[in-house]
DNA sequence: CTGTTAGCGCTTTCAT
DNA sequence: ATGAAAGCGCTAACAG
């Protein structure tokens, strides 16, 4: 374990001072170009390697964002996380990655972690915990800038969001325009702010078209991602809705396999549509009607707002909500 | 800005010398029973905090872990990266993400970003440089330990790899078994050791059973998983063969609606099996064959891994490799 | 444009 | 069981 080199060996070996090493390794303007030359290139040939300790000591900064995220075996949490590691890393940052299961205890935790870890900033995805709470704290006083992505509601962090009532809004209306009157919704729950926006912008395209939010028709099972039981209170009914709007696209390609082997024909019986544009929707028979987010452009757009609220984009950067769109397929259209 | 409070605040506060302080707030048991909870008791009423800087600068370690995947869309990756972050989150480390994106230019920076920023360790994912070269030198070295998931040859690195040639053979051995006598295989190219293994097991399971290894059954496209175009040289040759082997899930789930709208009848015509076992090949009719390989073992396995190289698991981690398993559903059985 | 000086807050011998 | 003292390697006034 021989010595490691400083920028003090440098100095020495330069003829120069530390300072003058150390601004020149950083390219400070006010290093000539012959003395900056003659500095990195005995850097070079020492072998000098930058020691981030020393520097984050002084600064009291990282280049480190945390982000958490509730999971990442989804086909939307993955892009937006994609997106964020893509544009953090081109800014020269890292990311701190952590998964919250949905679990409050958990993003606690990851919370916690990433405040003593000392991020310069947190992206927090789907949060669990949606009221400020001695966790949040250090992140919600300002002291650490967080950016929120898909939860209207965050103890005052900026937020970056997909608008998922006006889609929800549209896309009820689509099934609404090719003729459905009774249209069922299936949702994990309404903790989560996005599926709560969801839920309202389907009843809120139902009143506008004076059709009748029916209660039995609204159907929340935060299991209806894994199994369809809940749609033995649909075929109780004495008759059968005409549409089913799934919340989330993973919801409707659990449930359609098994309506039609229950005789169901889609779009013929029931029309159906999901959200999200996971891939699995187009691979399904009948493929399926969804809302697409560009979760990948949600992730560079936090990210992009992240470095702006810290301070290390120039330009100022204003977020712009992220465009959703509808995408009709099979599932809600005859052919 | 206030002054924030470090240790010697608290030594003053409670009359005792910031080393005291120090050992205390590590749990030294060196430190009396008394004295240490009189210590963390002024600690929390100061509102002290501690500061990972100092502390990394001394100590030479960041409690952080480096982690480089090809991508995160993508159901094999993502719950590797979720076993990853989970194993890690509970022993104390942070997890550092960085995409490749497949690119040699960007794993090249991923690495020098991570040796930069004093990683404790480091785990690959399927990587995409396979030879030792100026950036991947400090970590071969042994200077900070690395784990190479799903590669057999990566610079001496410790491996974690799921055993993708034996897999591969008892695939193709399958699909033998069940009457295929002219088996393609297609691949997104044989760059990535995972998918060369793959190809192999192949080649060996025909040999075993004294079948031909057909040039131009072979179909090395990279852009398979995104369209079938490659099909046409398979559709121009005097026969069809009566199986295909992709090399993953989301190529085969790429090449059958086309396959099928082309009046191909799988399996009666073409037995058809993937290798990954994504939920798309549950979702696809007909259902998909293919190999699972627990992606979520795999990761926890390799953070286990990695933190026993790092010395911080008390009993010695010896990785196993991680079972595959044959999922044999209707792609390639006659009901 | 470059040098001097004084720490950042913690850990760690070495004493006692 | 506790204290004194010496840095870890870098950065940022301030001075010239």
């Amino acid at each position: 374990m021989s010595k490691h080199i400083t920028i003090y060996d440098i100095a020495e070996a330069s003829q120069v001072s530390a300072s003058t090493v150390s601004r020149a390794l950083r390219k400070e303007p006010s290093i000539g170009r012959e003395t900056r030359k003659r500095i990195l290139a005995k850097a070079e040939e020492l072998g000098y390697r930058f020691n981030p300790f020393a520097s984050n000591l002084r600064t009291n900064r990282t280049r480190n964002i945390g982000v958490i995220t509730p999971k990442l075996d989804d086909y939307y949490f993955s892009g937006v996380l994609g997106g964020i590691e893509r544009e953090l890393s081109n800014g020269g940052y890292n990311t701190i990655l952590h998964q919250s299961l949905g679990c409050a205890h958990r993003e606690k935790a990851a919370i916690s972690t990433l405040h003593r870890s000392r991020v310069d900033g947190m992206i927090m995805l789907g949060p669990v915990v949606a009221q400020e709470n001695e966790y949040t704290q250090a992140f919600s006083n300002g002291e650490v800038p967080v950016v929120v992505v898909d939860s209207s509601a965050w103890w005052g962090a900026r937020n970056i969001s997909v608008d998922n009532y006006t889609a929800s809004y549209e896309l009820t209306t689509h099934l609404i325009q090719v003729g459905c009157r009774e249209i069922a919704h299936v949702t994990t729950g309404t903790t989560v702010t996005s599926f709560n926006e969801r839920l309202n912008g389907y009843k809120a395209a139902l009143q506008y078209s004076s059709l009748p939010v029916v209660e039995n028709l609204v159907i929340i099972d935060d299991k209806c991602e894994t199994s369809p039981d809940y749609l033995d209170r649909l075929f109780s009914r004495e008759r059968l809705p005409d549409a089913i709007f799934f919340a989330s696209d993973v919801a409707a390609v659990t449930a359609i396999p098994f309506l039609r082997s229950n005789g169901v024909r889609i779009p013929e019986d029931i029309r159906i549509a999901g959200f999200g544009n996971d891939p699995l929707g187009r691979i399904i028979e009948p493929t399926l009607t969804t809302i697409d987010f560009a979760p990948v452009d949600v992730g560079r757009s936090s990210a992009r707002h992240i470095l702006s609220l810290i301070g290390d984009l120039h330009s100022k950067f204003e977020p712009q909500p992220v465009k959703h769109q509808l995408i009709i397929r099979h599932s809600s259209t005859t052919k």
